[in-house]
DNA sequence: GCGACTTTGTTCCAGCGTTCACAAGCGGTT
DNA sequence: AACCGCTTGTGAACGCTGGAACAAAGTCGC
């Protein structure tokens, strides 16, 4: 068996394959049929030369003189990303930001499907978000086994987020994202992705403040 | 004017910082007075000697042979976070991720203190959400300047994100986080730090479907 | 009081990511 | 058909980040 797309892509490009990903799809709404390096680049906020190199990663896909063709580069990088099979997602945790996931409408035409939404508290359960009823968490070992989810989302309170961790690996997540504010351990095998509000914050603040105090001290 | 705090600390590092310091607040909850930098590192999810290297930016602040005062180093951290003093920060688009957000109580412990909330849409403006009122989008240079807030963070749709942020930068804001998935551009001065859920849901996928491709290969 | 152990703080090194700069290649034009 | 401008793809240098090993320093035990 050949393996025409080898090696391993930098976990940096792939991140930005995806926002790639998203600034495609929105030029051919627009009706785009080919954009350049230097387009591109600056619509996702990126160097022109570091693009090139990200797209080089998949293969030359590009014409040169001309650019690249939307909807073929669009296609390429949802098929290495794997966004073209749709993956069984649940999420844990229906509270304001579970809803806000749940309804989030960009995740679907990603190739993400959630299969399944988890709350222990009574009064969530058996609310329809998006097309899904809210289910009690004692289901969630049994909903995970019968969709082959691969992929659980935690926004659950901080404290009983490790719980949930081990309960989806047991169940057979195989990759977890978390938004509770803890750092959660994982078996080996189980690849987990923390995104933490209040660190963004902080760290956004932080640099605003050496800014600051740096102009000052020039001043 | 001496600098006793000269240079610059890593962005990387800062926004571990950001970890030690909700670690070392829940160790100090749990009554310890002590911490190697082993514990911490574990605690942290990072390696020890990285975590020394963090700490050895903002000044010697362990006792060899003993560990790290749990109460003194979560005070420097906070002091170089610039977590001690308060930062006003206005919220736009109170959906239900602006809603999570307004709601999130770890952001008045770590310094930042919410003093506006907007929308435009007429049925969500008069709402009180964790202790404010939602206004409307038209007061928000108003508010923006009577408080002094600098920093924004937008969870609005994304055709309207570019919008609000330009009107935030113009009315004196320099630090804007989004969580809408499109690329800003915001004039210079003015730091944009961006979140988008799908790419990092996207990221997490696709390290799974390598994992698992590697291993079916090696199998 | 002294030695040994523990833990920090620092230094060195390797790997990765990012940027610049240039050769290669394609389309349009004459 | 040949030339020219434009854009891609890639090679190399630079800076940064992460990890490991080692020296300094302080505490505990005797």
């Amino acid at each position: 068996m050949i393996q025409p797309r080898p090696r391993t892509i930098p976990e940096a490009t792939v991140a930005r394959l995806a926002v790639y990903l998203r600034v495609l799809t929105s030029f051919a709404d627009g009706g785009r049929t080919t954009v350049s390096s230097g387009e591109l680049a600056s619509a996702a906020g990126v160097n022109p030369a570091g693009l090139r190199k990200d797209l080089s990663h998949l293969g030359s896909c590009g014409v040169r003189g001309v650019g690249y063709e939307v909807r073929a580069l669009r296609e390429r990088i949802a098929r290495v990303l794997g966004a073209e099979q749709s993956r069984a997602c649940v999420l844990v945790g229906i509270g304001n930001l579970g809803t806000a996931l749940a309804d989030y409408a960009g995740f679907g035409s990603r190739g993400f499907e959630i299969v399944g939404l988890f709350d222990a508290a009574p009064d969530r359960v058996g609310r329809r978000i998006g097309g899904l009823t809210v289910q009690d968490i004692t289901d969630l070992e049994a909903t995970v086994t019968a969709t082959q989810a691969s992929i659980g989302v935690i926004a659950t309170p901080a404290d009983v987020a490790q719980q949930v961790c081990d309960r989806l690996s047991a169940a057979g997540v195989r990759s977890i994202l978390n938004f509770a504010p803890v750092t959660l351990s994982a078996p080996a095998g189980v690849d987990v992705r923390q995104v933490d509000l209040s660190v963004e914050l902080q760290v956004l603040a932080f640099l605003g403040q050496q800014r600051t105090t740096v102009g000052e001290v020039s001043a």
